[in-house]
DNA sequence: AAGCGTTTTAAACATACGTTTGGCTGGCAC
DNA sequence: GTGCCAGCCAAACGTATGTTTAAAACGCTT
């Protein structure tokens, strides 16, 4: 056929790689290696490294955000949500049901932590451009839960609680070691991301 | 002289640079050239690229880390102070009071913000090291504050605070772009890290 | 089985990087 | 003045990177 898996096995290291990693410090060598497919397949099938590195993001997040604009549509025919159902299913959403795939959803977190913090512009723009509907809907509908803060304070919160979330979900490890040295608990990542959702309800509410 | 200023020099470009760009993506050609100094002046004076990044951290964090120390000394042997005042306090003294000390401060949350989601272990071990004890100083005063929340969970908290601290300060370029592009409103950096201090409250006392 | 477009391969290419070298410079002690 | 040594400099070194090339292998149609 047209294609083997020869781009899946790529993205699959490299979402793996980028993440542990970073994007610069991550080769295609590397990459090519883990995935055991020759070094040039990279360039032949995506053209180049940054095209790798945004088809990685298209990979995981156009289905995301599929789903999510699609229960987001239902809410709205429903006539809006509360701020708790709100959160509670963008969460479910981003970090899945069972362990698989709330394993794959640190690993992206840990990406769109260093996408955000690592100047890729050409990254930012691209997020922008094909995800901005669905935020924006979102923030419609988070707009109608709290009507009286500011539609401009709304989205500060909104990026204050992204903060929060990317920084946590992409740090995970260290807070788990911190946490054993320090507290001598050894908690678990999920109840981490579990503490996580009343404090951005809070902090949305002001 | 035993030292021109070339070590500062190198720290000033190194520090505007690495803020910028990231640390694998800045070389050491350009921070010299930037500094109008000698490549090997950056081995020279200190050794290999690593230790630049970690003197560049220290020659800011030093600083600050002793006055806030002497600060919450302070504080803990007046008996105390309430949650507002402490953020308050850890706020000014990290952003300065004025203009070019806030630009220094943004720049300085850019490089926190890299040094998390990258994987500079030996800086992230270097931080812990040199600054865990102020921190465990700020942690304590802050648990008497909200002594029902118990401290490994007051711990995640604050952690959740630096993460939307320094999320919104290194992207707080793109939040402004976004902020006139979408809401057509002008905002200043000054009124982003105002709106900041009341979420980082509510946060805390969840 | 022959032909053809697609995919894979090993090898090379050009470049950029961090680091090291050996000599030059200038000011201070004697 | 002489010797000395920290600081500076241009140049080179070895290596790793992203990308390109040209040929080989493969799979499908005819």
């Amino acid at each position: 056929m047209s294609q083997s898996d020869t781009v899946e096995r790529i993205l699959d290291a490299a979402e793996v790689l980028f993440a542990q990693k970073g994007f610069a410090e991550t080769s295609l060598r590397a990459i090519t290696s883990k995935a055991g497919v020759n070094l040039a397949a990279v360039n032949y099938h995506f053209g180049s490294k940054e095209a790798l590195i945004q088809a990685v993001f298209e990979r995981y997040l156009t289905p995301f955000c599929q789903a999510l604009d699609a229960k987001l549509q239902e809410l709205e025919q429903a006539g809006g949500a509360d701020l708790e159902k709100l959160f509670g299913l963008a969460s479910r959403l981003a970090l899945g049901s069972h362990g698989d795939e709330a394993r794959r959803a640190m690993i992206f977190f840990r990406l769109a932590g260093q996408a955000y913090s690592q100047p890729q512009d050409h990254l930012r723009a691209y997020l922008r451009e094909h995800y901005g509907a669905v935020f924006r809907r979102f923030l419609g509908l988070l707009h109608d839960t709290v009507p009286d803060v500011p539609p401009l304070e709304l989205f500060l919160r909104v990026h204050f609680c992204l903060g929060a979330v990317i920084f946590t979900l992409s740090g995970m490890e260290s807070l788990r070691t911190i946490s054993k040295k320090d507290f001598n608990i050894d908690i678990t990542a999920a109840r981490i991301t579990q503490q996580l959702l009343p404090f951005v309800v809070g902090g949305i509410r002001g």
